[in-house]
DNA sequence: TTGTCGGCCGATCGCCGACAA
DNA sequence: TTGTCGGCGATCGGCCGACAA
């Protein structure tokens, strides 16, 4: 998976170590994300262990599409400290190589059945291709590949009173094979080859202030 | 699972064994069905082994509704001539106590969505409820479980020029959700209890023989 | 007796501009 | 600028009898 559409999906909150740095590994923390509950406390495991990047595997899930990430991290000798060798960087990878991205929270009008997709004007004037607006009306097909590398075709139209930018044909196919609802965000980002890419991110749900009632809402990433 | 539903799925081709009954297990041809190929040349491992049927479990798959059974068997030893026990017959059950049922392998007319079930005539007036044909037109509603015990709801129909058996309403959704296809049949049974009962057999795929092209055709079970 | 076909009617899909937040 | 709505035309699902194998 291309580092820049993971980063893109996965939001301008999340930032990776650089390969070959020190990090500190929190075993508990760990264990807590992957399990409910587990007791430390009589275990001979120190609570975080220093240890250097040596591998970062980005990833997404092959039935929701959800990004992660898998890192082989090596313990270092509790005297080794020599933290000034000089290869690595102290901070986190910034993703500074902005390539351009955009996401959008589905609206209920976005995720229902027969509609379409309302594209906020930013996104489609810096992410998407350049639209003929002599033609009439101005109107293009839009070719997306997703975290697994699928294309997906959508049809871009620019219309109604005032004028606006829509996805029609394809959304809705888009919408329902990824099980997309209200809430859910989408993700446009135009990668370096100048391809466009698609990823999407699931709103959480059952947790408390996760009800029914999403916040409507766009935000450009890593503004 | 019920005995008499899982014999009218399996066909009137398969015989099970009685309880307690002795029988001969191929460890080979079992090893044949479950792998691609075992060679049994240089074990030490007899090619046949007198057993006793201690249990049989009649199962259906949760996914295709294709059935099978698992047996329980103990070897007896070689010089475990009993034969004449007394307590088991020496056939096979002939699954006389016979509950009236019958196949039909499904044609391309009752698999094309749009379209419904077109029932025999025998079917209609043995299997099914009785149907009152003095209403205009005469219609009723069928319940029919399946092997999970889940209930499947047709609008029944004696109607058209000449006369036939028909079910509408009802039909395209259980193909749909069945992933039945033309060449694979149905089953209907009506069990002790009066209850319809439903089952499906898949068309062998992909063998020599088993082309697109199916035999169409009906046979009353065990006639 | 029953498999296939064309007709046809109603439901749904999905594209549209109007309008207002 | 963009979220939601009602309108409406096209498509599709699915019920029907005609007809022939």
């Amino acid at each position: 998976l291309d580092p820049q559409l993971w980063h893109a999906c996965a939001g301008g909150m999340v930032r990776m170590p650089p390969m070959n740095s020190k990090v500190f590994y929190f075993p508990q923390g760990h264990a807590e994300n992957a399990y409910d509950h587990v007791d430390f406390k009589n275990l001979p495991i120190p609570p975080m262990v220093l240890c250097r990047v040596l591998a970062i595997k980005y990833m997404a899930d092959p039935e929701s599409d959800e990004v992660f990430a898998k890192l082989r991290l090596i313990p270092l000798k509790d005297d080794d400290h020599d933290y000034g060798d000089g290869q690595e960087g102290n901070g986190f990878e910034t993703n500074s190589e902005k390539t351009p991205s955009f996401a959008k929270t589905l609206t209920q009008s976005d995720a229902n059945n027969g509609g379409g997709f309302s594209v906020p004007r930013y996104c489609a004037e810096t992410i998407f291709p350049r639209l003929d607006y002599n033609a009439e009306p101005p109107v293009q097909t839009i070719l997306a590949k997703d975290v697994h590398g699928d294309v997906w075709k959508f049809r871009h139209i620019y219309r109604g009173t005032p004028r606006r930018h829509l996805l029609t044909t394809g959304w809705s196919n888009f919408v329902n094979q990824k099980k997309l609802v209200a809430g859910d965000s989408i993700v446009f980002m135009r990668a370096e080859s100048g391809d466009l890419c698609v990823g999407i991110r699931r709103a959480k749900r059952g947790g408390i202030g996760n009800g029914p009632d999403y916040s409507p809402g766009w935000n450009p990433i890593g503004g």
